[in-house]
DNA sequence: GTCGATATTATTGTCAACAATATTGTCCAA
DNA sequence: TTGGACAATATTGTTGACAATAATATCGAC
């Protein structure tokens, strides 16, 4: 039960929004794929109007895109995308954990390692799935007990990108950044050490980024115009 | 012709958005106002249909809040909102002049100078709906010549709170800053020098998120809620 | 056989009527 | 007179049909 998707909206399209970012997540919905407005609605039992509100949110969050007159897809980040994406996460999550480390109390600290050890549960029995969505969730949490409301607004937003970017660009999603890194971001939090906290983040997020970058030359070609571009038959 | 609100959507539907937002910003509109679908659809010539996008779009920037089978309202910021947005654009925008002064060049220091230009002519003509308007987008301007996509796409919807609680809690609108602190900024960006730009910005967010604050207490009682709370009729 | 124009199909964009819900006003009883 | 229940109204939510547009297929000329 994704909680991760949660706007103001009605209630069924932030459901369908869910859905979709879980499909994407779990690598059944590719990254190019058409969403036709009408199989959707007849998947999920709803008339078209509820899809299109939802993909307008959807685009919103940059996992879609909408082309006038030419439908939806599932976004394609570049590389440039990945690192504009990071790089904004890693400003808003240097300033949310230092924030943090002023008003962390210690039940917070006791919710945030419950939720690293469900981390490590995902990981430990290979649930990919999980493990990206677990690991978007403990940094939203963090949002989330900083009571920085519009700041998570901002991250959740992100944390949509670079989820699709991680399904993405991971190939077989073994080598995800365990929950170890979490865990170290955490002590700083408990420490009440700012620069360790946003010093550990910075890691952290660079660490993501590098990995990709690392398997960009095999990702999945999964998408027609990225992948036969250029290429002339001879 | 304000370019604020440039969404992927429909053009209509665009513009319907940047004239609700430039009614806000000129107080035409104020905070905790009704938006009756219907009326909306009359007055902009449109269907229903569309009004409902363009307030889909408006709830998410935070301009108004939309409550199920009870329409749309003018969002209404309290204090605690505004610390928020101006503490998350101060977040990006640190990190843009950070960027700015490593990328800038003499044409794009030109432009910006420009712009300052056009917000003098406003502050000194006492154009207050200009100056509003103008001051946000000098910053998306510099976001824009970083070529910082989605930090600008994120300051865009900031900077939309942020126009409206300036429009709401500043009075008589005599006091907006200056572009005086636009100038310093540019200085620093054009000395390529990351601390002060940084630094100037910090300057700049802080005044005029504390030029609120003194205002507070003579916000004009808009709205209902806020006006009567606890007033117990004898 | 290939290219270009045209016809066909499929899909999205738009709209207006209808249903569901909340708000307001009215009436009656205590 | 006041309070609550009920009816009337106004407004939003939803749906399905229709129009506009882009993608595809067909056909003819070279």
């Amino acid at each position: 039960m994704p909680w991760l998707l949660q706007t103001t909206q009605n209630k069924v399209v932030t459901q369908i929004c869910d859905r979709i970012w879980l499909a994407v997540v779990q690598r059944t919905l590719r990254p190019g794929a058409r969403l036709k407005e009408e199989d959707l609605a007849e998947i999920f039992g709803v008339s078209r109007a509820r899809v299109r509100q939802a993909l307008v949110i959807l685009e919103n969050d940059g996992l879609v895109t909408l082309a006038p007159n030419r439908g939806a897809c599932i976004a394609e980040p570049d590389i440039a995308d990945a690192q504009d994406a990071f790089s904004a996460r890693l400003c808003i999550e240097q300033r949310l954990v230092s924030r943090m480390c002023r008003v962390v109390t210690p039940e917070q600290v006791a919710t945030l390692r419950a939720h690293i050890a469900r981390e490590r549960a995902a990981h430990d029995s290979g649930d990919s799935e999980a493990m990206i969505r677990l690991s978007g969730e403990f940094h939203m949490l963090i949002a989330k007990l900083a009571k920085a409301d519009l700041l998570l607004k901002i991250l959740r937003t992100l944390t949509i990108r670079t989820s699709l970017i991680t399904a993405m660009y991971q190939p077989h999603a073994t080598q995800t950044c365990g929950p170890d890194e979490h865990e170290r971001i955490l002590d700083a939090i408990e420490a009440r050490d700012e620069r360790r906290a946003s010093a550990e983040m910075a890691h952290h997020m660079r660490h993501l980024e590098t990995s990709l970058r690392m398997s960009e030359s095999s990702t999945p070609v999964s998408t027609l115009n990225k992948a036969l571009k250029g290429e002339s038959i001879s």
